[in-house]
DNA sequence: CTCCTTTCGTAACGCCGTTATGAAACAGCG
DNA sequence: CGCTGTTTCATAACGGCGTTACGAAAGGAG
């Protein structure tokens, strides 16, 4: 008996290119939700039953980030050398978010940033997290960094440990050179950046002293 | 001849005395021009004379974060062991950076960070960098790490670089810790961010491969 | 006392997020 | 086939925002 819907999941996927297109063109700051539902061919008020608000809105553009930005990381493929895997995965890191850098920031640099991520839920099971986490545990496993476990080996906490480590080197550096407070030209970082993880990377790996 | 001028210099602080306050309380989302210029006894037209707009008070503010930051870093007296005092200053940035988030976040992750920054001016030269700069070429100059330079030591070029290293790596993790994006429960992560620095820091402070 | 210049508080404009409201659209029933 | 009831959505209204235009206020000059 009711008036058919038009609030369906297909106007919500159409919100959600159109929230993600605004804001990849300038920012969150440019996201309106009148704008977004004008592109779109509806009211704003489907913004509000679809998704329940501006804020709301944003955290499915920052999820739906973080789904390519999972699938771009989980793209490259391993080589065999974990170590090299390892660092091919931290340029894939950076490269998606200077070719995405809105995507990025509202993954983590937005007001609230954990909106992106599940509420309360642990870091260390995101999608993101686990590929890099992996990585690190396979570089533990075997190659150069292994031997400094010795016969103890390396440990889920081990693993959890190094990511992390490697984790906020790379974010710092993103975050730093999107925010242009690095001190060298554009044409100079990306050799400044393998650089960087090369000569962290045996330290942030190596188990903790004693 | 003129009406005497009320929206003077001392009005000026007072607006950024609030600003700063409502900012350290709700962040950059809470500041209105219109709530600061009334706590300040003074009406809207009062950030617009003396500030330029609500963007130009969130410089402000983010400049004035600045200057206590510097000074903040600046307070840690040398020991002698640079290695330590470098240490010492890595605990003082996070320090700071979890005392006054929101000053923080102003500072960087604002909506185009580059705001609390002098505009165009290379990063190298602001007293936050300068300090840490300083603190780098210290530790490369004796100690451990001045080892690895051998004899032809450690130019500013190298200081320049890991500095931005460690930048980096700090930055990163307190991004993160802000974020809530850390694995670790609070009290484990003062221990947890030291031992990264310890563990990075040789890695990022030598000279590169070659 | 009057005029003129400068200055600032007030009010207006357009836009925002959000919410209330009434028209629209269909199923079942007389 | 028309009426009614129910659900759904577009429109309009509300309060608040940043910003700007405007007119009142204030004091020196004549």
């Amino acid at each position: 008996m009711p008036r058919p819907r038009v609030h369906d999941d297909a106007l919500r996927d159409r919100l959600l290119d159109e929230a993600t297109a605004v804001v990849a063109e300038g920012g969150t700051r440019a996201l309106t939700v009148r704008d977004v539902a004008a592109r779109a061919g509806t009211s704003s008020s489907a913004v509000y039953s679809l998704f329940g608000g501006r804020e709301a809105l944003l955290a499915a553009v920052g999820a739906r980030a973080a789904e390519r930005f999972a699938g771009h990381l989980g793209s490259t493929r391993g080589t065999g050398d974990p170590a090299a895997d390892l660092l091919a995965l931290g340029v894939a890191y950076r490269r998606f978010a200077l070719a995405e850098p809105q995507g990025y920031r509202v993954m983590f640099a937005s007001p609230g940033a954990g909106a992106a991520h599940p509420a309360g839920g642990p870091v260390t099971e995101e999608p993101t997290f686990r590929v890099l986490q992996d990585a690190v545990r396979a570089a533990l496993a075997e190659g150069p960094a292994a031997d400094a476990y010795g016969t103890r080996g390396a440990d889920a906490e081990d693993a959890t440990r190094a990511a992390t480590h490697v984790w906020a080197l790379a974010h710092g550096w993103v975050m730093l050179e999107l925010d242009g407070l690095l001190p060298w030209p554009p044409d100079e970082r990306d050799a400044r950046y393998v650089a960087a993880l090369r000569a962290a990377g045996p330290g942030l790996l190596a188990p903790p002293p004693v």
